[in-house]
DNA sequence: GATATATGCAACTATATGGTTGCGTGTCAA
DNA sequence: TTGACACGCAACCATATAGTTGCATATATC
């Protein structure tokens, strides 16, 4: 899988949003997406385009629409081999990390 | 917490380098990540400002070194506020969800 | 067939981003 | 105190990115 893809999916807010409202409902035309957003269409295939990219959407012509469906396995997949390697059991303790840091200088 | 700075600064190859790095060995000094990398210490400079600004790091001045320090907590808030609603039984199941929409058609 | 609807494609623009070079500042050690 | 070392700051550059506008194409509907 491309990791790089994915976190770059998922660092715009715009796209973002997208998969929220995909998770709200899915199989979503583009139609559907555009409506109340504050970009034109076109603005909006593109953020799906790097979406399907990375596969964190599906999508699948019907007549003249195109319908949208997300796809959590990239996303499971970056929190199993990227995210799980930073958890531990102190990890509640590290939460004033900084703070501490700042107070050894004494 | 600020999700879009945490997603913005994990979007980058490098930056993901320098966490992968600080996790192998916590409280390197910039010269100490810089080392072996195809980059000019500045550019390392401001990567690893754009994690401190994400919170993803911490660092510590220690007399003319300045130490660096990795802070999981982000990652697990996203983790578990982000990636967590993507979970699902079914999850194995749609790994072929492309697979299945192309062959939906006839 | 004519028309409206849903989407696709391409060119263009502005700004963000990742990187560089050059020089300045603070700290350690002889 | 002189020089080496670790780092900070600022200007600059090239490319990537997010967005636009304008037009084309395909599918419903009448």
């Amino acid at each position: 899988m491309d990791d790089d893809a994915v976190f770059r999916a998922l660092a715009d807010a715009s796209r973002r949003q997208l998969l929220d409202r995909l998770h709200d409902r899915d199989g979503q035309t583009l139609g559907d997406l555009c409506m109340g957003l504050q970009m034109t269409r076109q603005a909006v295939t593109k953020h799906l385009a790097i979406l399907e990219d990375a596969n964190l959407i599906a999508t699948k012509r019907q007549g003249r629409e195109k319908l949208h469906f997300i796809n959590p396995v990239p996303i499971n997949e970056i929190a199993e081999r990227w995210i799980g390697k930073f958890e531990g059991p102190r990890l509640a303790a590290l939460s004033d990390l900084k703070t501490r840091l700042e107070g050894e200088d004494q």
